[in-house]
DNA sequence: GCGACAG
DNA sequence: ATCTTGTCGC
């Protein structure tokens, strides 16, 4: 069955810019989900059928402490709204919701491909995410999008500000040593600190976070199935 | 106006 | 995001 696309969601550019700028005040900073490595962490991530207008979202929920995986689930719908810098969540978020909605176990913290408050009105897809489900949030980008940020050490743990002008508004993380750093921002219920720990905590082997690899997977190989099934 | 621009 | 071959290295 396909997610539909909740209620009054917008259709176009300034109706999606007006909804970030009523929502972007409601965005807590403070750490109150689970502390890095305990309870568990679901990572979020969503593949695109253009040619079909059809997206599948997947959701995995991994023991903060061992990276085991605890649940995943899947969820398939329309795509609901073109890809505009700055707009990513409106295109996202809807499956999104229907693969969170379909898991049994508690999320924990979400992690999310993307920025939260790294974002032109400070208001990403994880945060975005976050305030729409109260869950604590937090967003891994693979690129830094219009930000800027001095250079950073080579070693694993090495990071730097992420800025928008003189906004400190995330972080340039070295999660592999030698690697290109993740751009890393609060969602939601998270701080800054505690997302660089959290991010660090997620990454042993590989220079993304297991749940950012887990979900990713899931939602190519849902869509997959879904060709072989229409 | 032009280019850049999370996924 | 997605389209795609080989290739260098542990």
């Amino acid at each position: 069955m396909i997610t539909g696309v909740p209620e009054g969601w917008p259709t176009d550019e300034a109706a999606a810019r007006a909804v970030q700028d009523a929502l972007r005040d409601r965005v807590v900073r403070d750490e109150t989900g689970p502390a890095p490595g305990t309870g568990t962490v679901t990572g979020i991530d969503v593949a695109y059928d253009d040619a079909r207008d059809l997206v599948a979202a997947a959701a995995v929920v991994l023991d903060a402490a061992t990276l085991d995986v605890v649940e995943e689930a899947t969820a398939v719908g329309r795509v609901a709204f073109p890809y505009v810098p700055g707009l990513l969540a409106f295109r996202e978020i809807p499956a999104v919701l229907g693969a969170l909605k379909a898991l049994r176990t508690d999320p924990g913290l979400v992690v999310c491909d993307g920025y939260g408050l790294a974002h032109p009105r400070r208001f990403g897809l994880a945060s975005h995410l976050g305030v729409l489900t109260g869950l604590p949030t937090m967003g891994v980008a693979k690129n830094p999008f219009a930000f800027e940020h001095g250079s950073l050490g080579q070693e694993r743990g090495s990071a730097v500000a992420l800025r928008d002008g003189d906004e400190e508004v995330g972080r340039a993380l070295r999660t592999r040593d030698g690697v290109k750093p993740v751009y890393v921002s609060v969602g939601h219920r998270v701080s800054l600190a505690g997302v660089c720990a959290h991010t660090l905590a997620l990454t042993p082997a590989y220079r993304l976070p297991e749940t950012t690899r887990r979900a990713d997977r899931l939602c190519r190989d849902a869509l997959i199935d879904l060709s072989a099934r229409p």
